[in-house]
DNA sequence: CCTATTCTGGACCAAATGGTTCAATAGCCA
DNA sequence: TGGCTATTGAACCATTTGGTCCAGAATAGG
């Protein structure tokens, strides 16, 4: 009994994060996100509470799914700075390509000084950001890539401070050459 | 003849300036402007032609007074390294008392996805920046706080992303002493 | 007092905003 | 077929949006 259905969920909810990191929250519209979610507005009321509740969802969502940490194998024991570079490749590409970047940054932006909710679950978000960073400069430590006396938990936070400062550095204009070469001075910091 | 201008021009842009800083463009409407500012809403159109003139008109007077290439005096001779720990904890502050930060990064935020003019304008004002820390590297150099074959032109860069990368992690709640911890490791990367 | 200018408040505008409701239809299963 | 649910589109809502216009008051100098 029952008609199943017809849109998938998930897929209805990377849709509109996709909006939303490109748009920011008031830059995307009700029209934009049924639109680019091909449903109706009765359906999005129906399935996903209101706008704002669908921004948490895709926010949450993004921490579950779309966050550079999940793409980050422990278990490949690939080297620790061409790891770390390659995370950084792919936010600068998620930038340019118009995929927005981490969701965080545009979510920092837009709600630090009014909603102590998103804050919360951005903080969150960095948090595991952080854990990352530190399993690798471990891992790079260990294999002896990185100096012996290093600390790691000054170390990752620099890390996430180039991370997202590259990301605005892409925003803004930078090219290709000056942000490899960011990279490259932050690796070097670590030897 | 004729009644003088009651309000003050400059005056009035910086406290828009300062609510485009904290909310964004779109998250500033006419009304929250017109307030602010102390002025009507035919005043308004009158002086500032439209909302998205002012905030050209503010994006540049941003550039012109309240950039932070504004306040560092060459003439001073404090040590390099001083005035750029004072550089990215003023900015640092200015996230924190509510005063938005460096205008370009939220700018870039919002519209490097959508408007190429206001993307110029602040690569334009990036430029600034990045003189003024090369600027302080090479004084730095010749004082002996850097290591002598510091690269300044890519040096120039990190500091600019981490200069960014602060404002960002601020934002998602970074606690002082996580903030203080990147400054000095970004420092120490130029010994 | 007269004139030129500044400034205001309010009326007005069309369009877009986020949101609700509901009757009708579509699809599935028993 | 009948019943259950999913989904739709359209009507409708109040509010807000950015923006225009104008009559009139305020303020100065001649």
């Amino acid at each position: 009994m029952s008609r199943p259905k017809e849109f998938n969920e998930h897929a209805a909810i990377d849709k509109a994060m996709t909006l939303f990191r490109l748009q920011g929250y008031k830059g995307t519209s009700l029209q934009d996100l049924t639109k680019v979610m091909g449903i109706s507005k009765s359906s999005f009321y129906d399935s996903f509470g209101s706008k704002r509740e669908l921004y948490l969802s895709c926010l949450s969502r993004f921490h579950d799914t779309k966050a550079i940490y999940n793409y980050v194998d422990p278990k490949q024991n690939r080297a620790a700075k061409t790891v770390i570079k390659d995370i950084y490749l792919t936010v600068i590409d998620s930038v340019i390509s118009g995929n927005g970047g981490c969701m965080f940054a545009g979510s920092a932006m837009e709600f630090s000084n009014s909603d102590a909710n998103v804050t919360a679950t951005i903080a969150n978000g960095i948090s595991h950001l952080e854990k990352m960073f530190q399993r690798l400069l471990k891992q790079g430590k260990k294999d002896g890539e990185f100096a012996n006396n290093l600390n790691v938990k000054n170390a990752s936070k620099n890390l996430i401070s180039t991370f997202y400062g590259l990301q605005i550095m892409t925003r803004t204009g930078a090219d290709r050459q000056t942000l490899l070469s960011i990279i490259t001075e932050t690796l070097k910091a670590l030897k």
